[in-house]
This record gives structure tokens, sequence and C-alpha cells, in this order.
DNA sequence: ATAAATCTGATTGTTTTAGTCAAGTATTTT
DNA sequence: AAAATACTTGACTAAAACAATCAGATTTAT
């Protein structure tokens, strides 16, 4: 799981919609554009992904757009950022390298770990919802207990080369 | 302050030094680029902001390398990152953007300061000496109160463009 | 039919990062 | 003094990741 803004877009674009998403209406990219200042090619290929990981419903011809596709109590930020950014990264041999070289773990192996859960630990704890009642603070939150934890976050792009 | 695979070179070079730099002698790049597997002119690299930041001292020479420049105790994760990651990103009206269009902040604005000061309250907490120290639990630390945060991290490196 | 929308693929441009190169300077050892 | 060791610096290159676009196809309400 990447930081990157396109996280942050995916995150703001939901979020519109269910700021914006009244009457059972559905919401049309082009109105979440121009709130959000995206552009509208960029929205397409962001709910790609957030189609594709099941966060949104859509409904194609005019008087179209799209709908969460559960509460927005239920969408966590954890999983809007997973949805955005899946697309590539499924090759092989993926967690093999991990800066860890020939299978004895480095120094900082822990480290890494912890900080990546730690971040998921936050991301996870957040909902759409929480995000729109501007009452909850963000600061101060209930985490999951770390046994919990699955799924990290990474902080590497590349991998080192060796000499 | 970005999470990149820099930030993670500097600590695991930072971690060497602290882990194989006995009885007083320094620790040259060479040995450190050996163990950690990092090219011996990306160490360089690294160093000059390493030492720019006041976290390493150097003796040049035959016989020479690097200290830490204090006890490894009182360098954090943080320090480690701000410090390999500061030469550009000294504009002007750098937090003018930052995502929020004319002057009102957008929805997810508390969302993204609260996620910066969460990971910014770990890398803070965790210093050198407890990566060193293969029994402490990074996963159970005790986090200084966000008041306290003044530093954040950032999550994007693009700036949205309008429509 | 037409227009409003989503959908799909392929592709482009830009920035950042990782990494290299070459030429220094200082210091110690011999 | 010479030579070797090691840091120092600046400039440069390559490649990856990311942001963004484009052209066209499909669906559906009116």
């Amino acid at each position: 799981m990447r930081l990157t803004s396109k996280g942050r877009y995916g995150v703001s674009a939901i979020v519109d919609i269910n700021n914006h998403g009244k009457e059972g209406k559905p919401v049309t990219l082009a109105a979440i554009s121009e709130r959000q200042f995206i552009s509208l090619s960029y929205l397409e290929q962001l709910f790609r992904s957030l189609r594709a990981g099941g966060l949104v419903r859509s409904v194609r011809g005019p008087g179209g757009g799209y709908f969460l596709a559960r509460p927005a109590s239920e969408i966590t930020i954890a999983n809007v950022i997973q949805a955005v950014n899946e697309p590539i990264r499924t090759t092989l041999c993926e967690n093999a390298v991990r800066g860890c070289h020939r299978g004895k773990r480095c120094d900082t192996h822990e480290l890494w770990d912890a900080m990546g859960k730690h971040i998921y630990r936050f991301l996870d704890a957040v909902s759409i919802e929480m995000v729109c009642q501007k009452e909850v603070d963000l600061n101060n939150l209930e985490l999951k207990p770390v046994e919990d934890i699955v799924t990290e976050v990474r902080m590497e792009q590349k991998i080192a080369k060796v000499s």
C-alpha cells in the first residue's frame, strides 16, 4: 500500500459523493470534478479502480453517476487507498527482496514492519463517515490491536542495488 | 517529510555505524557499503545530507570514516529521514496550495493532517538505539502527546491541477 | 435520434528518485 | 615527500512512478 496523491484524490472523491449525493441521485464525475478541482479524465481513471474495488456503484446514461456501494461508515480510508493503487504491482517474488538480502532479515526489518502497521492501523480506523462528521477528533482514535493487522504499508518504491 | 527508500537507506547506514563502530574507530563508507548492500557512490550522497543534518561527524584520511554525532539514543528515525530528504523543497508559498483551494480548507484537510502527525509521532518515538536493541517492542510504544508535534508528514508529491 | 453519462485502452509528459562519474581535498602511513 | 586512504563536491544520467490526457466505445434517458 502506497501513500501518494492518487490516494488523496480518491478519498476526496469518495468524500464528495457522501457529502453531495442526496436523495438517491447518483453523483456525476463532472460535478466531483468541479467541486474537488480534479480533471474529469483523471477521475475516470480513479473510478475505474474504485469500481473494481467494490467501493462505488455506477449508473450509466443521462442522469447517471456514482453511488457509494456501501454505507460511508463501512468504507475506510485504507479501503480507498488500497483500491486506487491496486492495478499493477502483482509480480511474483514480491516480498522476496524487501531490503533483506539472502534470507536474513536486515537490521531495520522490524522497524519498517512496525511503521507500516502503525500507519495502517490509522487508515483502517478512519471511515469516510468520520471524515465527513467534523466532530470526530482524528488525533485520538481507538485503534485496533496490532495483532489484527495483516496488510501493511510500504515505504520503498525501488529496491537497493548492490555495489 | 517524505517516506522514500532514501530514508530507509539512511536509517540502515546510521544503524550500521552504531552496530559496528567499536572502540572509538570511525566506520568507513566502504564497510557500510559491503554490509548494507548500498553502493559507495550513493552512500556518499546520503552522508552529505546526514553530515549537513548534524547526525554524523567525519574523519578524513586513512583510518577515517564516520561517527555518530551524538548518542544513538538521541537520534530518532524522524531525524534521519528528515536529514536525507531536506536538500531541495524550499520554495516559497509552500503550504499555500496543499490541496486546499483559495483559502478554504478542503474536506479532507484534517484527515491528512492527522495522518501526518500520526506517522511522525511514531518516527519521533523510535531512536536508533531502540532499533539496535532487539528487545524493544516497536509495536507498543509510548508516543508523545499530539500537542507536542510540530513537523508533519506529507502524502503528496504533486499538486492537483484544475480541470 | 440525440445527448448525457459512464467505460475502456492506450499513451503521453513530467517529476522524483536512485544511482553514477569525475575530480577534488585532507590526513595518515611509509 | 610520496602514496594511499578516505571523505567531499558538483554535475550528470537513467529509470521508475506518477499524474494526466486522449480518442473512442457503450449505455440509457428523454
